[in-house]
DNA sequence: GTTGAGCGTT
């Protein structure tokens, strides 16, 4: 199972690969997924990293508030996105 | 060449 986290507060010059440097540091990523403007393609400053759902409490403890870029990454568990079947 | 609370894509 897996378990979805909320990253915001983050650089705008944050790249998936750097969020998941900095999470794989913590525990086993995954997926990393960067929010960028649909039509401007700028990071949003905010993405989402999976996690083992026995691991994300863990993941969320540790890196809420890591300082990535300068800026405190703020981490939380996702909220339920409009799952489409 | 910018900005700064929030919750995504097929």
């Amino acid at each position: 199972m897996v378990k979805t986290l909320y990253v915001g507060n983050l650089s705008w010059s944050a790249k998936e690969e750097g969020l998941r440097q900095a999470f794989e540091a913590h525990a086993p990523i995954l997926s990393v997924r960067i929010i960028t403007d649909r039509e401007t393609g700028r990071s949003k400053g905010f993405g989402f990293v999976e996690v083992e759902d026995n691991d994300a409490p863990k993941v969320i403890k540790e890196m809420n508030g890591f300082q990535l870029e300068g800026r405190s990454l703020a981490v939380n568990e996702a909220r339920p996105k409009t799952a489409r079947e």
